[in-house]
RNA sequence: GGGCGAUUAGCUCAGUGGGAGAGCGCCCGCCUCACACGCGGGAGGUCGUUGGUUCAAGUCCAACAUCGCCCACCA
């Protein structure tokens, strides 16, 4: 009792559900508690999930916020159900991003990372880790993430960098990996190769320069290029084989301008003679279709731009000169030879590091490549068979589109910070053996040599994250969690890195593991900015989820977040947050009317009223479409289902209803109601606890199951479905609704109570089903009602045609009479509807029974009435 | 150039073969003893266009239009 956040005067005195301190509190709790860290159990069935692992550098951004709360509404939803589950957490030390961010840092401090050295620099980048590397973390736990801290991983820790290595060897070993001197993505400003995948293609203005190049022995040729400065590097020139214009020059030399070097001219097929002038300039050593030619054709190589992205000597005289500017002088100096024929406007989409938006320089380089055909087969096998499922399906397929053109991938990376490669050289001049190792090695296998240099380049990051689902387990040790907890249920994240991060962890599990590292793979929408466009910092179009919860708590925000997880991109609206906070107060004032009205009672189940079986009857509804909605991740259903269910039937019909008997005399039907309401609100809270865990918690706790992952989540059962008490309380609400709108349409004083009687069509006394809910009647529409054979002398009048209600009153009577006709006209056109469909023997004799059943259903329904309104406006004309 | 997706109420989105839904916004009435972050009532849509399939189409097919995303060695 001494606890301020419990008891009678808390739940009185708060009338709103405030978040922030209710979330601070249980977090610590459940952190303090370890309430979300799991062991293997073999008597407990595992469910895992591993966090795509945020990196170091990042903060927490829209799409984490709905993919966390859609990873944690699965754990916690699956530990509810007896699962043993364990949401493994940890970060991605992200090469580049992390490199680029301390570059940054010290730039301020006016030094560069090489005034520092390679250690001192890997030493200030872990300082670096230290400080800041956690915050995301602390964010998830904003959030109220069940993640299992415990045994937080991140990809650059000791362990993990045994797994890379353990990795690097096997694959070297196999083959797969290797060394060569290829075409590859340079990023200037990186200063680093990036794969293909790390290549982001811009539409960008530019111009197409058509420039003529003379032709020993007379004559010349034009071609046109995008990239004037390329010219300097260029070693021949290509027209298509078939192309008549050009057969004569075939096998001749042009001049290159400017530098006067010798140009083969060569024919090949991949020119496109359409483009241009159908001529090709040919740079090897800096564009991927020229390198291809240039093999094909024995073709020299001349690097005119270095690693800087500056022009190398063999530019001649504009060598040191930057790519941009050397254009812009190549071109100038054209014009001046009057070589340079004609300069067209044109878009084109020029190449980008995905990292700095720098504008790549494809070049020549040596650097180590992973080779995919061995390793792409099996993971192409396991989508294809649907052992390894997307959802949405469609992502299937376009992961195995992209499996099947896969090109050899660059792993390394001339950088300080990451997996550097377990590879040595020798350095004896005679020898240079290289060799590739799990330990380092103190002299030369091949010639005894102990002068041995390591590789300086390390590991694309994504090569560490192939490993994430297995090696977090403890690979490459046989570890009991890995035996327990892999392969995992299910992996969620988005779209993006698709190729990046989720093919790679099929090939590798299934290389190192010999099993899918998921069963399911669940790709989430994509958040926009309201506006449609992307989210994202530079823009300004980017919204801070933890503003989202400092303004409307983690519940509304995460409730909001999965409102916003269909299967297609959306736009991201405050307002589905604000339903959510709208939410969590609402089911915070319901559990204060429930637990403060049934005080000293004691949840149980009941079955002796119609209402309480009613609501237990569509709460097993719920639960039924909630576990199908989560089976298929399909959140927004769940949560949609939840809100309704919640808010329709439980607060604004069942509260209202068990007032009567709550608020009454009778003792036994107090208790009866009371016990029941606190074992509905129960269900309810345990199946909402895994989308709004901080305020079901906090109500678990005013009665005292909390913490809710301890409970079980509610068990279906069928016998609790209550189709006549579904029927029953149909009909009371269908009254009810009738009245109201009658009141309202009548312009009844709120105060103003209303006279009705039941009247049975036919005199069947139907009409005595509502005799119990008299009560609920006056509540909820403030109206005194009587039964048949006992009419108040200045009752309205109230039908109950097939067990529906209409009413009538002696408002005024040339209001009515109007009224009902117009009704009559109605359910004259209904009537006539239905009996044309019917009439239909198209429709009768090929439609389902069933759909035909319920035309003939609605056909009765619109008959009576039709009879009924028709009476009772011959009634009203008689009077 | 290839592929994928979207087009439903003023706004943001559900709905995938049997008589159009939600939240917000809007209009009317209510501080009714859980909740004004609330309660009750209401208005508002020829479901992008044109064809087709079907007894029946927002839902399936085709074409077109518009917007968006991905892939591609777009000189």
């Amino acid at each position: 009792m001494s606890d301020p956040s419990s008891g009678t005067d808390y739940l009185q005195q708060t009338t709103r559900f405030e978040p922030a301190a209710v979330e601070a509190r249980w977090m610590r709790h459940w952190l303090d508690e370890h309430l979300f860290h799991a062991e293997p159990d073999a008597e407990r069935e595992p469910y895992s999930i591993v966090i795509p692992p945020p990196n170091i550098t990042g903060v927490l951004h829209m799409g984490h916020a709905l993919n966390d709360s859609i990873q944690d509404a699965l754990t916690r939803y699956h530990r509810m159900l007896g699962e043993n589950a364990c949401w493994l957490v940890g970060t991605d030390h992200a090469g580049i991003a992390t490199q680029n961010v301390v570059e940054k840092m010290l730039r301020k401090q006016g030094l560069t990372k090489e005034d520092l050295g390679r250690e001192e620099f890997v030493k200030r980048v872990w300082e670096w880790r230290d400080e800041y590397g956690g915050t995301i973390i602390q964010q998830l736990k904003r959030l109220g993430c069940a993640c299992d801290y415990d045994r937080e991983r991140f990809t650059f820790d000791e362990g993990y960098a045994r797994a890379v290595t353990k990795v690097f060897v096997a694959l070297h070993e196999k083959g797969y990996i290797a060394k060569g001197s290829y075409l590859v993505n340079w990023c200037p400003r990186c200063g680093t190769a990036i794969s293909d995948l790390e290549v982001a293609y811009r539409e960008m203005p530019g111009t197409l320069n058509y420039v003529r190049y003379e032709v020993q022995g007379g004559g010349s040729v034009t071609v046109a290029t995008t990239r004037p400065e390329t010219m300097l590097g260029d070693t021949a020139i290509a027209v298509h084989p078939g192309d008549e214009r050009y057969t004569d020059i075939v096998g001749r030399t042009a001049i290159l301008p400017l530098l006067g070097r010798e140009l083969k001219i060569v024919a090949d097929d991949r020119v496109d003679p359409e483009f241009g002038t159908g001529a090709l300039k040919i740079t090897p050593a800096h564009d991927l279709t020229d390198f291809d030619i240039g093999r094909t054709h024995g073709l020299d190589s001349v690097q005119a731009i270095g690693q800087d992205g500056r022009i190398t000597a063999a530019g001649g005289p504009y060598a040191g000169l930057e790519v941009e500017e050397a254009a812009e002088r190549v071109v100038a100096d054209l014009r001046a030879l009057g070589a340079l024929e004609k300069v067209e406007d044109y878009a084109h989409s020029v190449a980008t590091c995905d990292r700095c938006s720098t504008p790549i320089e494809p070049l020549i380089s040596e650097q180590w490549f992973m080779d995919m055909d061995e390793l792409k087969k099996p993971a192409t096998d396991v989508v294809r068979d649907g052992k390894v499922t997307f959802t949405p399906e469609r992502w299937g397929r376009v992961y195995i589109d992209w499996m099947d053109n896969l090109r050899p991938w660059c792993i390394s990376r001339q950088l300080w910070w990451g997996h550097q490669l377990p590879v040595w050289y020798c350095e004896d001049a005679a020898c240079r053996e290289t060799i590739v190792a799990e330990v380092a090695p103190t002299e030369c296998p091949a010639c005894g040599g102990a002068a041995l240099r390591r590789e300086t380049d390390v590991l694309d990051t994504w090569f560490s994250s192939a490993l994430w689902p297995f090696a977090t387990f403890g690979w490459p040790d046989e570890t009991a969690d890995l035996a327990y907890f892999y392969p995992t249920n299910v992996l969620s994240t988005a779209r993006d890195i698709i190729f990046l991060w989720v093919a790679r962890m099929v090939m590798m599990g299934l290389e190192f593991r010999g099993e899918i590292p998921f069963d399911d793979v669940y790709i989430h929408s994509v958040i926009q900015a309201s506006d449609g466009r992307r989210m994202s910092k530079s823009t300004g179009t980017g919204i801070d989820p933890l503003e989202m919860i400092d303004k409307h708590g983690a519940d509304a925000t995460r409730f909001g977040l999965l409102l916003m997880s269909s299967a297609q991109d959306v736009r991201f609206s405050e307002e589905k947050i604000v339903m959510g906070r709208g939410f969590a107060n609402k089911l915070w004032n319901a559990a204060r009317f429930v637990l403060l009205g049934s005080e000293g009672y004691a949840a149980e189940r009941s079955e002796a009223d119609q209402v309480d079986r009613w609501i237990a009857s569509r709460f097993q509804r719920c639960l039924v479409t909630v576990e199908e909605a989560v089976a298929v991740y399909d959140f927004t259903a769940a949560v949609d289902t939840l809100y309704h269910f919640v808010w329709d039937e439980f607060c604004d019909w069942y509260l209202e209803l068990v007032k009567v008997r709550l608020y009454g005399d009778d003792e036994a039907q107090k208790a009866q109601a009371a016990g029941h309401a606190r074992w509905m609100l129960d269900q309810i809270v345990r199946l909402l606890h895994p989308f709004l865990p901080f305020v079901t918690e906090e109500i678990a706790a005013q009665y005292g199951v909390a913490p809710l992952l301890r409970q079980q989540h509610p068990q279906r059962d069928a016998t609790q479905i209550a189709p006549e008490a579904e029927a029953t309380i149909g009909d009371l609400q269908a009254a009810v609704d009738a009245l109201r709108r009658f009141r309202a349409e009548a312009e009844l004083p709120p105060g103003k109570v209303l006279n009705a009687v039941f009247v049975s069509e036919g005199g069947a006394g139907a009409a005595g089903r509502y005799v119990p809910y008299a009560g609920a009647i006056r509540g909820l529409a403030k109206t005194e009602v009587a039964f048949e054979g006992d009419p108040p002398a200045d009752a309205t009048v109230v039908l109950v045609p097939g067990g529906r209600l209409d009413v009538a009153a002696a408002v005024d009577k040339a209001e009515e009479i109007a009224r009902l006709a117009q009704q009559l006209a109605k359910a004259e056109d209904e009537v006539e509807r239905g009996q044309a469909k019917l009439a239909n023997e198209k429709f009768v004799g090929r439609a389902p029974e069933a759909v035909v059943a319920k035309e003939r259903e609605k056909l009765a329904g619109h008959i009576a009435d039709r009879d009924g309104l028709a009476g009772r406006l011959a009634q009203l004309h008689e009077a």
